[in-house]
RNA sequence: GUGGCUAUAGUUCAACGGUUAGAACGCCGGGUUGUGGUCCCGGUGAUGAGGGUUCGAUUCCCUCUAGCCACCCCA
């Protein structure tokens, strides 16, 4: 193929118009902004990642659960609230066909939520434990760890008010990073329940509201005032944190119940050794939570400019929605869950060079040469596939050359080689291709030889 | 959405405003018409897009696009 593409090329006058045209071919057909290719080198993050989600989640009892990504534009309106960024801001939402506001998923728990609901399974046994990972979309400004398209790893409790509930998920979470070996903080509060947080609202709007303190707000801070006070907490801007130092704090509101719950899910937590940081100033942004809300981040040390600073990331996140439920039309259940961002776990991994397991099969390369043999070696490849060898092959190529340098290139630990001179004989080449030497064996013994060899390589290995 | 930095082969990096834009790795081919991983030789392949300044731009300026970083937000 490339043979006939340099032809064609050499053969054009103008070489430079032709780049030229096949550049922007390929410019037009670039990926979109924040998108990302997972390309080969990196899928076995993806499978360490996912497998351990898995068992994970198969092991606290979650069972798996898809949704599609597309949901109604309201579902995600309703649920995570229309005055939050993910909503207002960095929603992907169109009109299909047939009229209907459809948006891509920006956010896991909406679409689960719907489908407890719509499949009636507050008459399953509680609570319903659900495990789900998918592709989420938010138009946002592209940066590392940060993409347009992301996945997440979702748990979700569902009919469980119990505060042991709440603390399993942050065990699991924990759970996760610490086996793969990521250093994190798990930085948690509690919003309280719809009526302590009204009256600590109007304690926070009125404190806000003392002479001089608005006006050192930034301008998201003056609009949040109206819509959504609540963030004013955890908004990042000094003068705002200024302000801030003295707001009555959350805690000291609670009602009983809240804050009988919440020091239950830290006494559990005790109870496991797991650390954490109470955080007064977490607010997440969602409207739904209630009681405890938590975050995972990771602390890194930068150096920038000779100087070491701080950067924090944050690589999941959750809470208790105990009205959700009932808000979407569902019957009153409480719930709780959170969410793992993968792709910066992935990037956490690379980070810190944690190293990876290969998969490392003994593998078996089959070379050919001639038609004959490439016949019978393709037909031989199958029996030996299905007795079990974990075999390797290119007959695509003809030269022996080629077919080594790709059993090299995978790490193979013997090649067969059958040419027309065994193939007469009814003989075939076993090369050990660690040492290079090789071995002609008869044909009828390729089984018997190559377990021999394997059954060797084992015992050497003890 | 706001601000800063960047953009050269597939990848990582070179090139005082001036010949044919270099190298390493990779890939392809040859040395070996039946032998890989070492070695030797050869080939392949790039200035993100558009405009401007200039006799002349990879280099200077502007716009766009993309990437990175910080903020916002979030995973």
């Amino acid at each position: 193929m490339p043979r006939t593409a340099k032809k064609n090329q050499k053969a054009k006058p103008v070489k430079n118009v032709i780049n030229k045209a096949v550049k922007k071919r390929k410019d037009k057909f670039s990926r979109l902004r924040g998108m990302k290719d997972v390309l080969f080198d990196e899928q076995k993050y993806w499978d360490l990642v996912v497998r351990k989600a898995n068992d994970l989640s198969c092991f606290y009892g979650f069972k798996k659960i898809q949704t599609p990504i597309l949901e109604k534009l309201e579902l995600y309106e309703r649920s995570t609230g229309k005055v939050t960024d993910i909503v207002s801001k960095e929603m992907y939402s169109f009109i299909d066909k047939s009229g209907e506001k459809i948006a891509l998923r920006p956010e896991a728990t909406p679409g689960l939520v719907r489908s407890y609901i719509e499949h009636g399974m507050f008459s399953l046994p509680q609570p319903v434990k659900m495990f789900w990972m998918g592709p989420l979309f938010r138009h946002e400004k592209p940066q590392s760890g940060r993409y347009r398209q992301h996945t997440q790893f979702d748990l979700e409790i569902f009919g469980e008010a119990s505060p042991i509930a709440d603390a399993q998920l942050i065990l699991i979470a924990y759970n996760f990073f610490s086996e793969l070996q990521i250093n994190v903080q798990i930085h948690i509060n509690s919003v309280g329940c719809k009526e302590c947080r009204k009256t600590y609202l109007e304690k926070l709007i009125e404190f806000y509201k003392e002479r001089g303190k608005r006006s050192k707000f930034c301008n998201d801070c003056k609009k949040r005032f109206a819509t959504n006070p609540l963030r004013l907490l955890d908004c990042k801007e000094e003068s705002c944190q200024e302000v801030r130092e003295d707001a009555p704090q959350l805690v000291d509101y609670l009602c009983d119940d809240c804050r009988d719950h919440f020091i239950k899910v830290l006494e559990y937590l005790d109870e496991l050794d797991i650390p954490y940081n109470l955080n007064s100033f977490l607010v997440r942004g969602l409207d739904y939570y209630t009681r405890t809300v938590f975050e995972v981040i990771s602390l890194e040390e930068m150096e920038e400019k000779g100087v070491s600073q701080k950067r924090q990331i944050s690589l999941g996140g959750g809470g208790r929605y105990d009205d959700l439920v009932e808000y979407m039309g569902g019957q009153p259940t409480p719930g709780c869950g959170f969410g793992i961002g993968l792709e910066r776990v992935i990037l956490k991994i690379k980070e810190k060079n944690i190293p990876i397991k290969g998969d490392g099969g003994d593998f078996i390369f089959l070379a050919q040469l001639g038609e004959q043999s490439r016949r019978k070696m393709f037909l031989l490849f199958e029996e030996m596939r299905r007795a079990g060898f974990n075999v390797r092959q290119a007959f695509t190529k003809d030269s022996l050359k080629a077919q080594l340098e790709e059993a090299d290139r995978l790490g193979t630990k013997y090649t067969l080689i059958l040419g027309q001179k065994e193939l007469l004989d009814g003989t075939i080449i076993i090369r050990d291709m660690e040492s290079g030497i090789q071995e002609v064996i008869d044909y009828k013994k390729i089984y018997t030889e190559l377990n021999k060899r394997i059954e060797e390589r084992k015992n050497i290995d003890k």
